[in-house]
DNA sequence: TCAATGTTTTATCATTTGATAAAACTCACG
DNA sequence: CGTGAGTTTTATCAAATGATAAAACATTGA
């Protein structure tokens, strides 16, 4: 409507169905494994358009992976700021239920971490430095507090953050492998909730009882 | 010596190699971003030699994975036969701490796992049925006595399992970004052993204090 | 309506990939 | 010796990959 952008009738539509295309098959296949072939398949577009919105399938990577991280850090920060006047117990556990239920809905996060941060690289230092290490000292702002506390078990940073994250994400990251193992399907909702109660269970020391 | 395997002077030890440096490679870069010549190149052998020793990448993929998986086995059940006159929390924490260990000396086993079983397909079945159920049958005998005892949280066995693998490999699958995001090296002697007790103390139901 | 801009499509390139064929080599055994 | 099975090396193939050039197609604004 407004002057500035009436032109793009669906440019930024295509835009993003290529970059939900991308986030599935990059975290699926991995970087090398998702080729542009494929991604411009899934999304319904030629191959060639790729190159023409992100430039590289290295730019588009980036576009993919960057979006992803900032809607995290966006409903993170939303959820959290809807319910500020919690008591801090509470809302720490809150922002828990919140994470747990993010990596549940969106397996790609930790699918692409794992991918990217098991390997020096370019791409390694790019997330870390662009994306995930605000995450961790969000973390390990949201713990510190409790532990000083006594409420959360007390162990330094490092290990807390992959003990957390790790218990939080491995089991919608490998849901595939946890419905043929198990016959569990854990992205179901009920599950979800049940595993962020399991994750705050063992981080939180347990008073009654 | 004897005289079924007077020949062969140096050939096993040159598949020894191959799957070694396919370990690593495969564990790094993916099954797809792991190219053959790499592989050789690593091994130092020329690229036919794979598929002279192996028949195809998928083959020697199986191979490689399939030998790793055997040594995890086969050094969980040595470890735990050396102390079985132990008492059964002790044996527990020992069993946890020897799969800590591992874990961390051979970050591939848990890359793979990670790499294979976020997709649905032939690796995924193939990796489930022949070796990560047995691991997971194992890893509930374990817990189980304990849970019933109220030593060890009671949590369904998936979301145990998952917590327990998660809490425990995460770290060292990422230690790249661990040493980028933390300065820890977490494949340091010290911070695995710490590591391990920081595990069982988030597992195990605190007693005194 | 028409030109111009932004977008989509078609055709094609050089490189890399996993695999194979065939030649060269090694070495135990007769 | 020297032959023959087992192993390593060299040369090469068809298919797939990321990227680019250029043509075709809209949609807007004059």
């Amino acid at each position: 409507m407004s002057t500035t952008r009436t032109q793009r009738p669906s440019a930024d539509t295509t835009r993003a169905d290529i970059m939900d295309a991308a986030l599935d098959l990059f975290s699926e296949l991995s970087f090398e494994g998702a080729s542009t072939r494929l991604i411009a398949q899934r999304a319904g577009v030629p191959q060639p358009l790729l190159a023409y919105h992100f430039g590289s399938k290295d730019a588009l990577w980036r576009a993919a992976v960057g979006s992803l991280f900032d809607r995290l850090a966006r409903e993170l920060t939303q959820a959290a700021q809807s319910r500020h006047n919690d008591d801090v117990v509470a809302a720490t556990k809150s922002s828990i239920r919140d994470f747990v239920h993010f990596s549940a809905r969106n397996p790609q996060l930790h699918r692409i971490i794992t991918q990217t941060c098991k390997t020096e690289g370019e791409h390694l230092e790019w997330l870390v430095d662009n994306h995930i290490r605000p995450l961790f000292t969000r973390a390990v702002a949201l713990f510190r507090p409790l532990m000083a506390q006594g409420i959360v078990r007390n162990i330094p940073e490092a290990h807390l953050y992959y003990i957390f994250t790790g218990a939080t994400a491995t089991m919608f990251v490998l849901a595939p492998e946890c419905r043929l193992l198990t016959g569990v399907d854990p992205l179901a909702d009920d599950h979800v909730a049940l595993h962020a109660e399991f994750v705050i269970d063992t981080l939180f020391i347990k008073e009654n009882s």
